[in-house]
DNA sequence: CACTTTTACACAAACGTTTGCGGAAACGTT
DNA sequence: AACGTTTCCGCAAACGTTTGTGTAAAAGTG
């Protein structure tokens, strides 16, 4: 029941501690018969390092502190796969937090960083931070820090995302070239960097593709309880024959409005940002840019270790490729 | 740049070591003023202790493992988050492996949590393990180990799953009273406890509404890929008013091929198994039986925490609540 | 006042592991 | 045979924290 560790190898064998440590982490100045006596014995009594006792000693943790505000979103479990699949490659293990969209927990988060001595913290920034004090409080005591998905765009931070403008700019495109005259764009948390520059990409193709002012609108759904009810009311005045909706959550609820009303699939086109789960799962299937959680957050993962390995200490801004998918 | 330990802090206040560890845990052995002198101290240089020395001492490690297989199903960040809320309740920490699914590399994480020394462990078990040595070591190893959702029915560990059986019996049920009388189940993953739980609610409820044999079928999904085919050619054989879908993800792709063939929601009746929100989001609203895995995940982060304290040493099974939701 | 008790701190050992250093034995070289 | 080298292992310190024990000084007690 106790659990066994090097000083009862130590002793059932007879050496030193010292040379069991060193068999079992392969050291040259043990010959290869006694290794072989110390691995059989581990073996036997199944021996497990103490990982903590062995960080505690070299002072590090083998430790990537992932935090995430919530995990409803489409696309989180595909981004925590992500980080998972390049940090094991490396050895090291995760840590998770949730912020639950609160800054006080996010700032009580980044102090058990500290204290598990991670040596990397990912962070997908909550909703409602504005002040980065505690994210820099993690870097000035050496610690890489990444943003990923939900960002801070500073000079301060590396960054990974999707490229937000340009993803708005191609579905809305594709709109248009469907042939769509009178546009609807639906957007969630105004507060966030990822709405500000979708909504800029919507915009800025409409000008592109010379619309007029009167031509086009953007509605903002903040609560998604009520959020019904707002879009019908614009949609049923404005006249829209095409809809851009910014992500999968509000697509949850757009698209089966726009279907009770018999809108959709006959009098209003969509097109969507999405992870391609969700416009596949409807009918008929809703056209979209789609964006990868899972390259999101592989990269991120890799920028981390690239920091924590001192190969590239440069701050950079990732934003991830996407792709338009078209209704088969 | 270096960290600061709790030696610093005993040197710059000239005080011994233990009296700034135990002012800092809130022991009566020291008086309010050097108290305040100490946790002063320590905002002023930001100490934060060393969980791994910490814990290294108090041979425990406020973390607990949750092993899931993927993360690509519909419920798993809803189950994470309803592990995470409970554990952190009580202090702990998760720290989370993922398998792959593969039974090899769940005997490596389990060895991982021995050497994490984790006080616990929730696993969601590979769809290929049969051999259930890896967990009966963490056991003996006085580590309580608790199944949750994909589970293996032992005397050995306490599981947590959602009532199978019922579920679909329940889902059943509500075709036939909506009028079905030819019903077809569509099913996963034969070698699951799940599918084959899920199979006889479904088969029990037919044979108790007094269906024949012949007035119902089952078919098993297993490639995906191919599946659409499968099923859109028994489907047009067979004549169903009626589909019992056991899964998110199967609903992800018969929905989609039923409504393109114009046979939902006109020619046959849906109900499924699900967390709710993929039935909600298609138009018209699929019936289906709600299964929490919030509820899933907290349920078995509490039996675990039980058995961590000896609150509960007992090995038990539980299976969670469900309900039918109609559509609105 | 002489005593016991309490208060508030210091001292030191321990947790499991790694690692620099030292050294005896074996081997190799003239 | 005398020396230098290499091989293989032991010794002991160190990592940051907790905690049982020791102890002066202060406070309480008769």
């Amino acid at each position: 029941m106790k659990r066994i560790g090097i000083k009862d190898l130590a002793r059932l064998l007879s050496l030193n501690v010292s040379t069991i440590s060193r068999a079992l982490s392969g050291h040259p100045d043990v010959s290869p018969e006694t290794r072989e006596r110390v691995l059989d014995a581990a073996r036997e009594f199944n021996y497990h390092p103490n990982l903590h006792a062995r960080f505690f000693r070299k002072k590090n943790s083998g430790l990537i502190a992932l935090v995430l505000p919530e995990l409803n979103s489409f696309f989180i479990p595909e981004l925590i796969q992500g980080v998972h699949d390049a940090v094991e490659k490396k050895g090291y293990n995760v840590i998770m937090f949730i912020s639950g969209d609160s800054p006080e927990k996010e700032a009580e988060i980044m102090d058990h960083c500290l204290s598990w001595v991670a040596e990397g913290v990912l962070v997908s920034v909550s909703n409602r931070t504005v002040e980065t004090g505690h994210f820099r409080a993690i870097q000035s005591a050496g610690i890489p820090l990444v943003m990923l998905d939900k960002v801070i765009h500073t000079a301060d931070f590396s960054t990974v995302t999707i490229n937000d403008h340009s993803a708005a700019w191609s579905a809305t495109e594709h709109l248009i070239r469907s042939g769509c005259r009178k546009l609807l764009g639906v957007l969630g948390n105004p507060g966030l960097e990822i709405t500000r520059e979708r909504a800029k990409g919507f915009a800025d193709c409409l000008e592109a593709r010379g619309f007029l002012p009167e031509m086009s609108r953007i509605i903002t759904i903040e609560n998604i309880a009520s959020g019904e009810e707002v879009l019908m009311e614009e949609v049923i005045r404005g006249g829209y024959d095409g809809i851009f909706v910014m992500s999968d959550e509000l697509l949850l609820f757009v698209y089966p409005a726009l279907a009770a009303a018999g809108l959709y699939p006959l009098k209003i086109r969509l097109a969507a940002i999405s992870d391609g789960k969700l416009p596949h799962a409807i009918f008929p299937q809703v056209p979209y840019v789609q964006h990868s959680g899972y390259q999101t957050g592989r990269t991120a993962a890799e920028k981390l270790l690239d920091e924590i390995s001192g190969k590239d200490p440069a701050i950079r801004h990732f934003t991830s490729g996407i792709n338009l998918v078209y209704p088969r």
